[in-house]
This record gives structure tokens, sequence and C-alpha cells, in this order.
DNA sequence: GATGAATGAGGTTTCATTCAT
DNA sequence: TATGAATGAAACCTCATTCAT
């Protein structure tokens, strides 16, 4: 009767190791993904890795294909807020480029996210990938509104903006494929020149003209 | 005995044969794993979209790793052969720069080369991953070394030459992730822009600051 | 110590809760084993409908096969309940007969009997099975004395009533298998249709003969 | 070319062997359903019955539900060809009953028969279930227009003809439940009397009321 | 008394691969 | 060359049951 508060608590208490241990068995999880690629990671690895058995596993997850879900998921999150502080930033449109790109080779470079989004989004069933798709489409609705942003300040040049942009997404995406903590650079460094590149490449000017064939 | 030379002849005749079945053979592999991904598409999947059953097929084909490698390695075969036309040509380094990466968008969205390259190469065993990876830095090394005239010319600005290497490759690597047939620009017409872009941001200049923070 | 007494009757009253809920989890089993069989039910199912937990359920019962076990007597006790009764009645043969063929279609459509006979006896394991069948001959063979009785009091005719007895219980028996309770009848009033066509059937006289082939 | 015929009996040879496995398959599923109950049993057990793997066995067959479902069609064919037989013969109702009632009887104590109709249709997915209610109405109806033609012949009573059907029914469906081939009666002497006793209580007659209470 | 968590045994299914014909 | 069959190794997942709190 009178402890029913600490009934609440003690819910709360256990909602938080519930929920702790589940983002313990995601980032396992993403960590083998990475490993060996999803389909060749087993249930039994992933489990194993956190010294658990396939069945108590199970008890936190609904299946191999919902935890790959789950780290996308978290990922994207991860990604859309960055981009979410960004755009709401007081900052010229290059600076937020700037930012942006900074903020994006960080999240993508995180041991978590490199497993994740390394796996095809394909081997998901339709019905997650669509979610997936829709925040990935709300990331680069984002993104894109910084470059019109960019343009209507007169700061960039307005031409195929589509495909500058998929540029610089596609320059930035990358880096985890190439990126290696033995580097000298951090993630962020490498943001930076690349969004400087980026920027470079953007703005107006009447230099640049390719040699004449 | 005798008719030694007929045999060969015929031999021949079946080893062209073999070969254009073989070549099929992997084409309708890059196809289905497009759509399912490695691990999802199946040898009978493979073998029915040509009509064959999974027997005959196992009679060009060694393994079904076999099958992606042998993709890998044609596609890159593909992509190096182009940069190899253009490194040797008679060109300004900007201008290589612009035709290695319209070749590599023509090249990297044609149906055969999106549907292979899209899968992990984590999939393939340590031996075949080892050959692909040496063709892959095989094309980064030529990729590399027209962006280094372009600098010794004077052309293009030395600093982080290794990061803006890496956001031009990503830049177009990414192109077959969105490029899409119903799009209005043909793969070429993409790569221009981008060769334009990234030139751009390549080039010396004194413009083209970042705002003041 | 002193407060024995006291013990012994809290022990009483908390005895009743406990086989109270012992049989509102039976007749929980019970519907669902009607709903999707024995095999495909979990106990956790079973559980939520009484807004239990797996957990405390295992406080009332033993295991799972137990719980059918458990079914199982209980409805047996029922029929043979009614069997008791109508087997000391005053009554001649053929009523008898009636009483006890309508009681039993009485008992069969019950919900709770339904779901649990249903199932197959096979599902348990054999020292259970043992006791269910011991029970089932008991009720078999007071039918049997009825009709038994029958004879001797030269009611009804000698041949064969030992598959005439069989088909008799099949036809009762199969009561519940197309039974619906939207139907205009009453199971008493099925029964007794099903009774009155038995004893035509199993009396004497010269009449129905079948046609010649 | 010339022995495209052969072809065509070598193709006809393999079918005829297909074909044979598999009802030889279905056989083996039944026997074994019917010894332990279709959840208890395991698909490898069914295999090793006929000396083969799990992984032939699926050669054959889709999933374990589907070969409980064919053992259902099977049986209900087998059923309804009987009764089609019995339906278009030119014989007085009641003897049409009879020969229904004995071809039942002899189709139902089969083992491959006893063993598929004992499981539970319960188990199977409502895709496959509609199939097999389907036919099974199919059955019925062809029943009850037996009795019908009884009643218009004017040789069967016409009060409560559903539940007296039913009633046969269940008096034959409920013959393997104890039948036992150790007993006198072959299956089709057993479906006699039935039938005999089915006929008298249907027949109109003065005669045979119960007792006064 | 109740319950969240853990567990492990086992079952179905899929498939790459092989082989006799 | 082609193919129908066979195989076996895994893998995912489910669930009855137990136990500490």
């Amino acid at each position: 009767m009178f402890n029913s508060m600490n009934n609440i608590e003690k819910k709360t208490f256990r909602q938080i190791r519930y929920d702790a241990k589940k983002i313990q068995i995601l980032e396992s999880a993403a960590r083998i993904f990475a490993r060996k690629g999803f389909e060749k990671a087993t249930v039994e690895e992933i489990a194993n890795e956190l010294y658990m058995t396939k069945g108590s596993l199970y008890y936190y997850i609904k299946s191999k294909e919902d935890m790959l879900f789950q780290c996308h998921m978290m990922a994207l999150e991860m990604t859309n807020e960055v981009m979410g502080e960004v755009l709401k930033s007081d900052l010229p449109p290059d600076l937020k480029l700037r930012n942006a790109i900074m903020g994006q080779t960080e999240v993508l470079t995180k041991e978590f996210v490199v497993g994740t989004l390394r796996q095809q989004e394909l081997l998901l069933p339709k019905r997650m990938l669509k979610k997936v798709v829709a925040e990935r489409d709300k990331f680069e609705k984002t993104f894109f509104k910084i470059l019109e942003e960019g343009v209507k300040k007169g700061l960039f040049e307005k031409n195929d903006m589509k495909i500058k942009g998929y540029a610089i997404l596609g320059a930035t995406n990358w880096v985890p494929r190439w990126y290696s903590l033995s580097g000298k650079l951090s993630p962020r460094q490498i943001g930076e020149i690349i969004a400087e590149f980026a920027v470079k490449g953007l703005l107006k000017s009447s230099v640049s003209k390719l040699s004449k064939e």
C-alpha cells in the first residue's frame, strides 16, 4: 500500500537496466555486423560477446533483423540530431554546411555507426526499410535546406545544386570507408577539410574554369 | 588423333560458348545480388533467371562466392581500364581528372557494376578479398597520380590532398546510390558536374574563404 | 504456536483462494487449448488471459502437461458424475439411456469440456494418460451397464451390443464437433433427439429390415 | 533428336518415382502423427523412417504443415470417392446409406486415414484449413443428400433429420477411436451393423416409443 | 505470492554443394 | 553437358521452466 512509490521507482530502475542492456546488445550487434557482415554474423556470437545466451538475448530483441533495424534507426537519429542543431543555429550558410559536415563525419566514424551503416538496408524487410528510408530522407532534406539557404543568400552558385549536394553527401558518407583510427587526423579535422573543399566548390566566383580541350 | 586440329577448333568454339555463358551467369548473378543482396540471393534463383538448373550452373562456376568474386574483378577491371586510358592520354591534369570522374560515373552506373559493388567485399573469403583489395588499390593509386600531377604542375593546391582525393572518390562512388535511370541527366553529365565541382575545390585561388565565425 | 487454529483457518481461507485460482487457470487453459490446440497454446497466453505472468502461474500448476491432465480429469469427473446419478436412478433402461445421453451432450458442450476433450490425450505423458484412460473406461463401463440392463429386461435386442453401444457413444461424443451456440436447439434437446434415435435402433421389433438388394 | 520419345518416357518415369516417394512420405508421416501427435512428431523421425535425411525430405514437401495438409486432403479424397460412387449407384436410399457407412468405416480404419484424421485440423494454417473444411463440407453434403432422398421416397421419417444425420456421422467417424485390428469384426462388418442400427432409427414406424416417465 | 530475467534444449527450415545418370 | 536428387551443416527462433528478489 504505502510503498507504492517504491514500486514505481523499482519499475523505473528495472526499466533503466532493461534499456541499458538493450543498448549494449545493439552495440555488440553493430560491432559484429561490422566485422563479418549482417548475414555472416550469428545471433549466438552477438550473445556470447555479452556473455549471454541466445535465449536471453531474445528476451530483449524480437529478431535478428530487428537488431539491424534498431541500429539503423539509432544511427540515423544521431545523425538527425546533429543536423537539427546545425539548422537551428544562427550562422551563415557556409558555416552551417561546415558544421553539418563536421558533425556528420564525427557521427559516421563512431564504431557503432560504421558497423551499422555498412550493412545494406536491403537486408531489412520492407516494413522496416520504409522507416529507415523515411528517416534518411529527413536527413537529406535538412541538408539540402542548408544549401538552398546558401543560394538564396547569394553565396552559393545556383546551378546543378542537386548533383553537387549529393557529391558532398558522398564525400562525407564515404569517410568511414577509408578512415582509420591510426590516421593522424581526427574525424572533425577531416570534416573540416572536406567542408572547406565543398564550400570552395560551391561558392560563386568568376575563376576556376577547366582548361580548354 | 589425326583430327586433332578439328579438336582444337572444336575446343575453341566450345571455349567461346563456355565463356559467353559464364559472362551471362555473372551478369545474372550481379542483377540478383543487386535486388536482394548477396546472402539473400540463392544460387537457384540465379540459375533460373537463365533457364538453367543449379546443377548445370555449377559446371561453369566453382562456388557462389566465386561468382561474387569474379563480378568484383570484372567491375574493377572495367574501372581500371578507363583509368588506364585516362592516365596515358595527353591532357592537362584537370581534364584528366574530369575524364576519370566521367568514366567512373559511367562505369559505376552500369547495372552489372551497381549490382556487384553494392555487395560488401567482406562477404568474400580472405584469399579473394585480397585480390579485390589489390585491384582497388591499383585504381586508387592511378587516381591519386592524376592529382599529384596537378599539384606538380602548379594547378592544384597541395594541402590535404589525401583527404580531398577521398572526398572526390566518395562523391563519385556515391553516385550509384542515388542515381536513377529516370533522372534527367546521363551518368556522363553527372560526372561532368561532379568533375567541375571537384576541380573548383582543388584549384589554387586566393578567394573562397569561409565566413568568419 | 498458540494461534495454530488461526493458522489453520487462515490456511483454509488461503486454500479456498488457491483452489479458486487454480480452477480459473484450468478454465483459461481449456479455452485457449480449444482455440489453438495444446501445443500451439503457450503458457504465457494462458497466464495473460488472467492478467498474470508466467512466473505466477507456475505457483499454481506444475507444468503445462499437468494443466491438460487436470482439465481432462475434471471433464471426465463431470461426465462420470452425471452417469452415476443416472445409474442409481430408478427408471427403466430406455429412460436411463435417454438421460445418460442428454446429460452427456450437456456436459460435452460446455466450453471447458470442449476445449479439453478436443485435445488428443496422446499429448500426455504415459503416467497421466493411464489415469485418464482409466477414468474414461469407468465411464464406458457404466454406459454399457445401462445397455445390458435393457437387454436383460428384454427391451433391447441382444445382438452386436458392443458395436451399437459405441455407435451411440460416437453419435454423442461427436456433438461438440458440429454443435454451435447459434443453433436453435439446446444441448439437452439435441440429446433427446439422439436418445430417441438410439433407442429406436436398439429396441426389439419385427419391422425395419433393409430393402432387398 | 530421334529419341525424344525416350526423353518423354524418362520424364514420366521420374515423375512416377517422384510421386511414389511423395506418397511414401505422406504415409510415413501419417503413421508417426498417429503415434505421437502432429507436434510431438519431428520431421527428422519421419525422414528416418524412410531412411532419408531431413534435407532430402524437404525436396519433396514444402513444410511440416504441408504434410499434414496433404494427408488430410488425400484422406478426404478417398472418402469423397467412396461417397461419389454410392451416390450415383442405382439403389434405394436405405441401401445407399448402408453402403456409404460401410465405405466410410472401411476408409476411416485404414492406418493412413486414422493417423491423419486424429490430428486436429486446427494445427493447419488458415489457408489450408479452408480447403480441408471445404472438402469435408462436400462430403457432408453428399451424405445428407442420401438422407433427403430417403425422406422424399417416404422411407425415412422427416423430423430432425439434421441431428439424426450428425448422429450417424458421429457413430461412423467414431469407429477409429475404438476399432482395433485385433477385434473379431472387419471394418465392413462393423459398418454393416452401424448401418442397420442407423436405418432402423430412421425408418418410419408407429412402434418404438420411449417408456412413459 | 508475484515477477522480471535467464536459460537451454530442440525444432523447422534453408541452401550451397555434390554426384550418378 | 545437363539435371534430378540427396545431403548435412547451420541458423534462427520459441518456449517451458526455474530462480532471485
